[in-house]
Formats: structure tokens, sequence, C-alpha cells
DNA sequence: CCCAATAATCGCTAATCGCCGATAAACGAT
DNA sequence: ATCGTTTATCGGCGATTAGCGATTATTGGG
């Protein structure tokens, strides 16, 4: 399956616009081992699925929007869609309108936040 | 007929509480992005229920038997039972049989692997 | 305004998940 | 050998997921 996606190359920087305003570097963690716990069920049930975690990938690369990602994945619009929102739900990334289409990017804290937690195992 | 548990009994593991032979330290990442998104949505989906996660973690301060664990989660034993076949069946943790019960213990090189792949984020 | 393009949502089906009780298998001790 | 304990597996159920096509906004341009 042509699944270019995962050999596209780095940067590639052009004149492209950022889509998201640096946000807040960190956010503060959950107190009890629970809440925890199901933060960390959250984030890594948006990451178990191998195509979130290429559309993750591409993102860490280069802000795109759907269609591109469309382009690059063997899957219908409305199925990269739903992936999408699902890991727009979990907060690891953000779309940003631009023009008729939509960026998405990381949320890179978010990320953060995941590897934080892992840190205690 | 297959006790699955057999695969991970070392020869003589003693009266030691240590569950686990050091192991080798790290595995190889695959090549391939394909091969590395399809690994990290493997470990997600294990850890991707509160109660996995509830069990990496109490499996990281100790090594704890099936009962034990029954004990401490407000679950039926058969469904303790799967999920540890669960996150083992992914490799994040290993059971090693200890007198009439099997202790559980982390598998720390391949939560090291997981970390290491969202380390590309 | 209408049109083309883009993206989100709806409705459906097949497959998987999470839970349980019941049962089977393995082990130590009597 | 026969217990009692511990763990794994089986079967079934409701809920959820992943895929798709079709439909519905929404945007920008002619």
């Amino acid at each position: 399956m042509p699944s270019a996606l995962n050999d596209a190359l780095p940067p590639a920087p052009e004149d492209t616009q950022m889509c998201c305003p640096p946000s807040k570097t960190a956010e503060a963690l959950p107190e009890s081992d629970e809440a925890r716990n199901a933060l960390v069920a959250r984030l890594a049930k948006a990451l178990s699925h191998p195509t979130r975690v290429a559309i993750v990938r591409q993102l860490s690369r280069i802000d795109t929007c759907v269609s591109d990602l469309v382009g690059e994945l063997p899957f219908a619009q409305s199925t990269v869609s739903q992936h999408l929102k699902i890991l727009k739900d979990a907060g690891l990334i953000r779309g940003v309108i631009d023009g008729p289409k939509v960026s998405y990017c990381l949320e890179p804290s978010v990320l953060s936040t995941l590897r934080a937690l892992l840190e205690e195992f």
C-alpha cells in the first residue's frame, strides 16, 4: 500500500505559517494515581491505532491539512477525519482554519505530558 | 493444555522475590516508520485501559501476583487475568511461576522502547 | 449569488472490547 | 491420590470501534 506518508522528508520549510501559537509549556499533572492512570489510558487510546500514529508522526514534521493526509493514507476522507477527531478530542492535535482547508498541528505539551507520565513506570 | 507461562519459566528462580533476570537491555527499534507506528500502536493499545495502567503502575513498585491484584482492583479474577494477558502479549510485563502463584513484573526495556518511540514526535 | 473544494458529521455493518461466571489446569500440602 | 489454592481459558452479553458512502456545512472565487 502506498503509504507515502512515512517516506516524507523532514521539514522542507517553505513559507508555511505557524498554525499554532506556542501555547503554554507544560500542564499540571493530576494529583491522584487514578487520575494519572486515566490520563495515560486516554492518551494511549488515541495512539492505539497505527493510522493515528502515522498522522501524529506526519504532523510532527509539518502541519498538514486533511486533504493532504487523505492523499497519503489508504483510507477515505471520512475515516481520516474521524481519526483526526479522536486525536483532537484527546488533546494531542489542534486544527486551525486556513482558507477553505483546516491545518492540523501537534499539541506538543500534551505529548510531553504523556512522556512525563510514562517516566513514572 | 498449553500453559503459556512455561515459556517464561527460567531454570531455577530460587527463593528470591526478584522475578526477572536482567534481560537484554534495549531492543533494536524497527527500521521503517510503518513498523515503528505499528509498535507504538500496539503498546499504546495495551495501555489504553485505566485498569491496565494501574497494573503497570503497581508492578513498577513491586512484583505482584494475580490474587493480590484482584484484591486491589474492583474486578473479577478472570477480568484481571485477561488484562494481564493483554499486557503480557504486548511484551510489557512478564509472569514467573512462584510456588502456586504467578509473580508478574515489568519488562522495563519495552517501556523504554515506547518512551524512545514517543521521543520522535 | 452560485459553484467547486474542503472538511465534518450521520447512518450503517462487521469486528473487537470489556466484563462476568463457569470451568479447566497447575501446584503444594496433606 | 485427593484436596485447597491459584491462575488461565472459555462462552456469552452488551458496548464500543473502525471502516465506508452519503450528506451537510463552510469557505473562497467567479
